[in-house]
DNA sequence: ACAACATATGAATATGTATTTATATGTTGT
DNA sequence: ACAACATATAAATACATATTCATATGTTGT
């Protein structure tokens, strides 16, 4: 059952920077509202009560590591998770938190 | 299905905060290192190439997040990840990261 | 084309943190 | 108790990054 576990360096980077993106609070509260549907940026800065910008500035940094995306329709961009990997293990995190103290 | 997948913030800040621990590629090494094994502290150093105060560092901070634990044998430290849950999706990610680019 | 709207970008700042160097604490075997 | 070993801590530094404020870019409806 020793499986070999150890991922190269180059995969063991870019695991580290898709958890160094998760590993900001305002961020993961934008993923999280973006996880059940799709969201304009303005409804997460409302919703979450945030700028505008701040907003904007972590969709970037999100977008980037290709952990969301976004489309348009009309004016807004709707933002929603683009990987399934990832938003099927937040949805198990958000899950496994409210178990144990 | 959608599913109240929003959590409380706090619950979203102690889920950030493993998320960031876990976002450093020294960190994330020494974990995947610890994973298949309990290592001391000593053995993590040399094997990854790291000094043992870096080391001792990184494994202070894991462990006031309870996800390594270190037990005594003899004169050494032996350090295994203490969180099912997390070290499952450690080892979820890491053979997920080689399956796509 | 224009005004109103929606999102993105840039610069500046303040704060956090990874790493090193040096040293302390603790444990084992004799 | 002591020397050798193993790990932990402290202070200093260099670097990264979250947030704000101001402004630019881009899109829609008329």
């Amino acid at each position: 059952m020793t499986a070999m576990t150890m991922p190269t360096d180059s995969d063991t980077a870019r695991l580290a920077e898709t958890f160094r993106l998760l590993g900001d609070p305002t961020r993961l509260r934008i993923l999280f509202y973006c996880l059940d549907a799709p969201r304009s940026v303005g409804d997460i800065a409302e919703s979450l009560h945030l700028s505008q910008s701040l907003v904007s500035h972590h969709l970037r940094l999100l977008r980037s590591a290709r952990l969301v995306r976004g489309d348009r329709r009309a004016r807004q961009i709707f933002y929603a998770l683009s990987d399934a990997h990832v938003s099927g293990m937040l949805m198990d995190m958000a899950h496994h938190v409210r178990e144990d103290g």
